[in-house]
DNA sequence: CAAAGGCTTAACCTTTTGGTCGAATTCCAA
DNA sequence: TTGGAATTCGACCAAAAGGTTAAGCCTTTG
């Protein structure tokens, strides 16, 4: 694979290098959500990125440390975009809206994340409790105290948040980790974007009027 | 679920032999649950059930067989309990009721099935495409077709109900596949009953109300 | 233009693991 | 008791996969 020559490349080597990291982080992330870490050979990601093995590893040490980047990189895009409180809106309903689409969004445009995600929650997060700990679950915290604000202004029904959230990640997500699942039932080859508005749509509906937001 | 013995068993299996299988069944959907198929050693379930590798290939002649057998006993288990038209009551509110309840409890009391389940479909569901279209597409279709009867009834909201189901299943397998990370939300070495017993009410309130059916 | 340093490859190594084979042992009914 | 079937075990094997090393190639820069 040739890189295009860049006339302004004031420091080329960087340049390229950054650029096969990121092929081969975005090879990886592909092969790691498809067969998981323990099914996935470093052979297949090299192939992918048309890299031999050996060269591979010189960009990353070791699966692991592979592995690694690919679940970080996932973790920072995601709890970017996660957060109820920051959501455009000044009204419970228009913030709710927005979170939810913009979940459904990421499903959409970052599948293979979801993926790698859930495949490390499932096996007990080994890599990625401490990330949860110190990361996730005080952004999720606020979230929650937010809810619990909009319900003692009476602006929402008296629900229990986490269990709300628990709901609309795993129903936002499954358009991601479960769409095989999805195809199949909806008997389509491959989800388009029209099937990704109608989930939001779908579940906007439903949350705002099953919590009570008006 | 017909328990009948295969009709080509020329002698029916001794007691002791399915109890060993049966427990290396145990052991393997516990293993397999964790760490996926691939990551899965089958020294490790032999270990689990106190038996050497050798041994226990002479009651499943290869990984590949044991991992079908869990599989199918999974999802046989599962498609029982699974069919919204089956369950007791005359009335949506009962039924759809009875419905999230039972899915929670299977996620309560066969989290490794659902997790096996999940690592299964996540990963393209290679084994189970043809089970999935000749077993669980018809039955969902059947109560595709109810919810659609309770709409022109007017008895809940004109809602998709393919979205529906996509919505319960994830919001209730979540309990299971992504106990992880529930529990580190709620901050407790393992989920209990109660746990459970809330999230069940939870989803049937906001369902219930989300969909309109009263 | 030539040294330095970044990039790539061939050959090789080690460990893990799914699986085989035949011998030994246990179980069970005649 | 005994012969045959069922079960268990020790020894071994081949393939796959992660990783190492040393040597060569290519690009940049002083």
């Amino acid at each position: 694979m040739t890189k295009a020559l860049d006339p302004k490349n004031k420091k080329p080597k960087s340049r390229s290098r950054t650029a096969t990291e990121s092929s081969i982080l975005a090879a990886a992330e592909d092969v790691f959500a498809r067969f998981g870490y323990h099914g996935t050979a470093i052979n297949a990601i090299a192939d992918k990125v048309g890299l031999s093995k050996q060269n591979m590893l010189y960009y990353f040490p070791s699966k692991e440390v592979l592995y690694q980047r690919v679940l970080e990189n996932v973790l920072n895009q995601w709890l970017e975009k996660m957060a109820l409180l920051e959501q455009e809106g000044d009204n419970p309903k228009t913030m709710m809206t927005n979170y939810i689409r913009g979940k459904i969004d990421i499903s959409r445009v970052h599948p293979n994340g979801s993926k790698v995600f859930a495949n490390e929650i499932i096996s007990g997060a080994p890599r990625l409790r401490d990330y949860l700990k110190t990361n996730l679950i005080p952004q999720l915290e606020a979230d929650v105290q937010l809810i619990k604000q909009w319900i003692s202004e009476g602006r929402m029904d008296p629900i229990d948040p986490y269990h709300l959230f628990f709901l609309i990640w795993s129903s936002t997500q499954t358009y991601a980790d479960f769409s095989t699942q999805i195809e199949l039932v909806l008997d389509k080859p491959k989800l388009e974007e029209q099937d990704y508005d109608k989930a939001s749509e779908f579940l906007i509906h439903l949350i705002l009027k099953g919590t009570g937001i008006h």
